[in-house]
RNA sequence: GCCCCCGUCGUCUAACGGUUAGGACACCAGUCUUUCAAGCUGGCGGUAGGAGUUCGAUUCUCCUCGGGGGCGCCA
């Protein structure tokens, strides 16, 4: 039995959390987590520079908040450095690599006759044959690299996303895998720390494809096997470009803020370049792991489709249970001054009732707090466009409210059927029709020409609101 | 310029070489209804183009076109 599969996530610390990078580490996430393997964290930080701690913050909150947990690390590349250096040793010294001479200018040089003459490798090899007795005793007064003396033939492997790729060794020029300064580049130390972590599938963005040749390269020199590739395709804009900036939110913090749900963003994430057997779209998180499958990745570029984030995240809202969006919502009401602690601790089934009212209208959290407003006794804002519609007449309006206000005051119940019979008894009475008092009603309730049912709303607001809202209403009519 | 990869509705995608090319988002219409959603029903819309292999090609091969990625002492 085969022993169960290592794979890492390794970001560099850009600062946050990219949404490419997420469905990269929630791909890594969701195979070890179906196959029952371990996930490793990796921080890709050569350099040592820059505060690390504030910037791989970014990048460890917004894997939290996806609900990406993972089993070792976080590990520093950085902290590999040693280990690095005794890889490149080891290459030394069996051959496999030698130490270059060359200065940036002479490398510039190299470059524009390369391209002139339509080579892909711009080194030329002329520190190749440099015996290492000679080699050896420059070291000691000169600036040198090492560069990994690439082999000929081909590079083969099996991708488990892009099939077979081959390229050409002498397409691959002697890559640089230790500075001047003696720390060691990225292809160099990806290997070597993944063969120190025992990965055994090495999932990452399509945008590593042409490093793998020279990875593999190095894994052999070393005498081991390389691990299992899988590349998966970068995510687009919408203009088939390379997601960035311009085409708005990048970093997965952003989506949190603008009130994402982290199962909409997985699940989107998830469909994004992968899908399941059958046409299943809509998933929890255990969900995608029980399917998930490396093998069901697609090989082409996807575009980012906002719509159908949306789309897909209002149906994770739909699907939560309110008393759960009480939770996600409730500081963020208690922030805007919409309603209290103790309120929310308080009136806590009640409040679960008007999310179950509203939650199939909202497509973000931000969208239900909005919706959640006029259920809580602050002033009521009238939507300009509410106003034109169904108050054009304000004596009217007045009257019928008025009227209304007087129904509704009196003792009979306070629930549904008997509201409406209510209404439309006095609709009849007044020879308008129901709409006549039910827009006008929603304005003067809510503040909206939109809401859930009229009357399932007067049930949920409550007698005393309703009543409130109704007279102010008026009088802001009476003012006007 | 060189190297690698890719090309199914606008978008995300399904389809052992044999399906009326399926689903979803968006869009349109209908249904429900006091409004908006949700839901339900229906519609619009696709195999980039051209050769070839085959009884049969979305699927295999080649060319063209188009797209993406990579060509650092970055990761």
């Amino acid at each position: 039995m085969a022993d169960s599969p290592r794979v890492r996530f390794a970001p560099s610390p850009t600062g946050f959390l990219h949404v490419g990078g997420a469905r990269t580490a929630l791909f890594n996430w969701l195979f070890a987590r179906h196959e029952g393997g371990i996930l490793v964290l990796r921080i890709e930080d050569t350099d040592r520079e820059r505060s690390q701690s504030e910037l791989t913050r970014a990048i460890l909150d917004g894997l939290s908040w996806l609900g990406i947990t993972w089993d070792e690390g976080p590990y520093h590349q950085a902290d590999g450095i040693e280990r690095h250096r005794a890889d490149v040793r080891r290459l030394l010294d069996s051959g496999a690599a030698y130490r270059c001479f060359c200065t940036p200018e002479q490398l510039e040089e190299m470059r524009d006759v390369a391209r002139e003459k339509g080579r892909a490798a711009a080194y030329d090899g002329r520190c190749r044959d440099i015996p290492s007795d000679e080699a050896e005793r420059r070291a000691g007064t000169e600036p040198f690299t090492v560069r990994f003396r690439m082999p000929g033939g081909d590079t083969v492997w099996e991708d488990i996303v892009g099939g077979t790729v081959r390229f050409k060794n002498s397409d691959i020029e002697d890559f640089i895998i230790l500075r001047t300064d003696g720390t060691p580049t990225y292809n160099l130390a990806v290997v070597s720390d993944d063969l120190e972590m025992r990965i055994s599938h090495v999932v990452r963005g399509a945008d590593h494809v042409s490093n793998t040749p020279k990875q593999i390269q190095i894994y052999r020199a070393l005498g081991l096997e390389p691990p299992i590739f899988c590349h998966v395709p970068l995510i687009m804009g919408p203009d088939g470009k390379r997601l960035s900036k311009r085409h708005g939110a990048t970093a997965v913090g952003e989506y949190r803020t603008s009130g994402f749900l982290s199962s909409g963003m997985n699940n989107f994430l998830a469909l994004l370049g992968w899908s399941p057997k059958d046409d299943t779209e809509v998933m929890e998180v255990d969900e995608l792991i029980a399917r998930f499958s490396l093998d069901r990745i697609n090989v082409k570029p996807a575009v980012f489709d906002h719509e159908k984030l949306e789309w897909l995240n209002g149906q994770h809202i739909a699907n939560t249970s309110s008393r759960r969006l009480a939770e996600l919502v409730g500081s963020t009401l208690i922030k805007t001054g919409v309603t209290t602690e103790e309120e929310l601790k308080t009136r806590s089934e009640w409040f679960d009732s008007v999310l179950d009212l509203v939650k199939t209208r909202a497509r973000t959290l931000n969208e239900l707090c909005e919706r959640v407003r006029p259920f809580f006794s602050i002033d009521v804002e009238f939507d300009p466009a509410a106003v034109k519609k169904h108050w054009k007449h304000p004596e009217e309006v007045i009257d019928r409210l008025s009227k209304l206000r007087s129904e509704l005051s009196k003792e009979d119940e306070w629930n549904e059927e008997e509201l409406e019979s209510q209404l439309r008894v006095l609709a009849e009475l007044m020879g308008v029709g129901a709409g006549k008092l039910i827009h006008p009603l929603r304005v003067a309730i809510t503040g909206s020409a939109v809401s859930p049912g009229i009357f399932e709303v007067m049930i949920v607001m409550g007698r005393e609101l309703v009543l409130s809202r109704i007279d102010s209403a008026i009088r802001h009519l009476e003012g006007a």
